[in-house]
DNA sequence: CCGTTGACGCCAT
DNA sequence: TATGGCGCCAACG
């Protein structure tokens, strides 16, 4: 496995979050296997967007907090989608986050 | 080649 | 409880 399918499973993890659903860059940086690295997720984020099917909105940090909302077309695209998506936004933070994070480990364990 | 910069998160104080 | 420090490591100038 080459050192950089670390970004070809962030993109694989991502795009199995469910619509409605939120996770967040530790977990996934936890459920690759490199804890300590969750500011490699964001960075693979800000290179997704040229990935497909890559909801980059629905990775918020762990206080569940839209802290990738400026890398978007416009400040707002990421709460407009999530709230699109059934998930309630209030000051940049997603309402009610504990019960609507999914953990990517939930995938591996299957 | 080297210093800086982050869509983060844990730990020490 | 609230800050601040630092590990992480690819990308950029």
């Amino acid at each position: 496995m080459d050192k950089f399918d670390f970004y070809k499973q962030v993109y694989a993890i991502v795009r199995e979050v469910p619509c409605g659903r939120v996770t967040s860059y530790g977990a996934i940086a936890k459920s690759i296997g490199m804890p300590k690295s969750s500011r490699m997720v964001g960075y693979a984020m800000n290179a997704s967007h040229d990935m497909p099917d890559v909801p980059a909105h629905r990775v918020v940090n762990r206080n569940g907090f839209l802290t990738g909302r400026m890398h978007f077309a416009t400040s707002d695209q990421m709460e407009e989608l999530l709230i699109k998506e059934g998930v309630l936004i209030n000051e940049n933070q997603v309402q009610n986050f504990e019960e609507l994070f999914w953990d990517p480990f939930s995938l591996i364990k299957e």
